[in-house]
DNA sequence: CTGTTAGCGCGTTCAC
DNA sequence: GTGAACGCGCTAACAG
């Protein structure tokens, strides 16, 4: 009942023929003869032969699967991200192996010791809240396999990196509350520790400066990302003598938690107290109050630089240095 | 620099003694003297042995790797149900290969392909829409990989199924509306050659006999799950004679684009045409007003329930019989 | 142009 | 208790 996978053995067998001839046919290798070349396809294609990768690997060393290790495949940005990575090693023929960090450093390390055992060709990496120290992530290249980080990617760290230009979207996305007449605008950001976070803080700096806003320390929160995190330091925000006008979320995720405080409070968001946020995830197509901005990241599009990034890496004969993709941004009104 | 991954041959040079006493030694094999198994397992940490997966997939045929394919990681319930499989995969060794269909019946197709040349020990499936044959799933499992459906399972097809008793949880969803009072409640439905649109059609025919609610075929529609087709069926359901007083949607994203084209036509969604959904998918919490409730169907569980059923069956020496794993849903009222 | 052979890393049978 | 040798499926160096 059980059928079998056929091998080049088989093949072979079936055409009297050797093993390597059969090897060599399949590879369209010039020295075997065309009319041999063409018998074997037709038997493999009758036998659906497929090679057995496990047998390839020892030979070749490549295993043509990477792994994806992220924080949260729920986060549409991560989900996004992933159809971009997926889309682009199926067309190169390579496997997507996923892990999720759930934010957890003990569960990335656990991951990429898996994908270390797993023999995994690349990793493609977004760095869990909890991580501020990435030498799991050196170990790994250690042994040969590269990684590559996109989006939450750590500073002061030299490494394959793609990333959006963080800086210039904060910027404009606060010029577009400065032209709304808005000059109290608050900074709701993530980990402090995110190379992500600093660029918000970078670009709301700069802003303060070139738009001459009125702002104190107070204005400038960072969370850890969770919605209880946010709730609090939302909350605090709202009990300043001098509450802000506006506040810029990291994401929208954490806009919508805000908005949720504000709410709960008796202010209306978008009306008694604005709101923009970062990655426009299409969650925000089903809503009745979205921000009213957001600073749109390409997941689709970042995933894809990153798998192509990594497949060049993998693929090279020889030793690329560090390479480091910057995406625009783009302020998407609602 | 590039470090190499240690293998059996150099623990055995490393402490002068042959490869398979090394072998025996690392499987605690009691014809080893123990003395010589505490030093195995001493030069194995040490040099940060793990075993070759590829070779010991040649010897023993099991590539402790199993697959996952799905319509939308983007579907909150998809990518909660991927964390019931990643959990219980994890615990017991397993990595897990991510595809998407797509809801694409050629993408679903080579993804199998896929799995199948990969030679993965098993694969859990939630068929893609477009899909209404089931050949390349009996095919992948007449090469001996067994195959799991959940929730998107194959109705007429003696197959591994975990699902939920989702005609129960219709019959619950509209005693809940009819308690409210309302008679005429429209089924906003799935494809009908889905086993679990099949059950709400059932649940809802169910209910209309023994709450005697008025009906017509004209308040049944199936739609392809896509937000255009969405659209139409309801702009129909609201262009009757007798529009429905309420609509019964197939999932949460149905009822969010059904009430998007309630509003542009000036009708108060939850107020003037009242909305029940499935799936309760965490994406209402953030709404002002979400589906006044929603069958819960308990994607992590389905998850976890689906994995443990394809381990069993990998694991097990002998040939199990297919089985059929039922979940109970909850009406959960927001 | 094609066949023979060794070896990738590991488990296992058979000797001792 | 331990070691030698074979083979899983495949590629590649070597031989003709």
């Amino acid at each position: 009942m059980q059928k079998h996978q056929a091998t080049i053995k088989e093949i072979a067998q079936n055409l009297k023929i050797s093993v390597s001839t059969v090897s060599r046919a399949l590879q369209n290798n010039p020295r075997i003869g065309l009319r041999t070349r063409e018998k074997v396809w037709e038997v493999a294609k009758k036998m659906h032969y497929v090679p057995n990768p496990a047998a390839v690997f020892l030979k070749k060393n490549k295993t043509h699967t990477i792994g994806v290790l992220l924080p949260y495949l729920q986060e549409e940005f991560f989900s996004m991200a992933i159809t971009g990575i997926e889309d682009i090693a199926m067309e190169k023929g390579y496997n997507v192996m996923v892990c999720q960090s759930r934010d957890n450093h003990i569960r990335e390390k656990k991951a990429l010791n898996s994908f270390l055992s797993s023999r995994l060709d690349g990793v493609i990496v977004s760095v869990a809240s909890e991580t501020n120290n990435y030498e799991h992530f050196k170990e790994i290249e250690n042994y040969g396999i590269p990684v590559v980080f996109f989006d939450r990617v750590p500073r002061n760290l030299a490494a394959n990196k793609v990333r959006c230009n963080v800086t210039n979207g904060t910027k404009e996305a606060i010029q577009f509350l400065v032209e709304k007449g808005i000059k109290q605008i608050a900074l709701l950001n993530g980990p402090s520790y995110f190379e992500v976070s600093d660029e918000r803080l970078n670009g709301y700096l700069h802003a303060v400066r070139d738009f001459g806003l009125s702002t104190s320390p107070s204005y400038i929160k960072s969370t850890d990302l969770s919605k209880s995190d946010t709730i609090q330091k939302t909350e605090e925000l709202l009990s300043l003598k001098e509450p802000p006008k506006a506040i810029l979320t990291f994401n929208d995720y954490l806009a919508l938690y805000a908005m949720q405080v504000c709410k709960a409070k008796g202010l209306i968001p978008n009306k008694d107290i604005l709101f923009v946020s970062f990655a426009n995830l299409p969650i925000t197509n089903y809503l009745d109050n979205p921000p009213l901005a957001s600073v749109e990241q390409f997941a689709y599009e970042m995933g894809t630089e990153a798998t192509n990034l990594l497949l060049n890496i993998i693929e090279s004969p020889i030793e690329i240095p560090y390479q480091e993709i910057v995406l625009d941004t783009k302020l998407i009104i609602h």
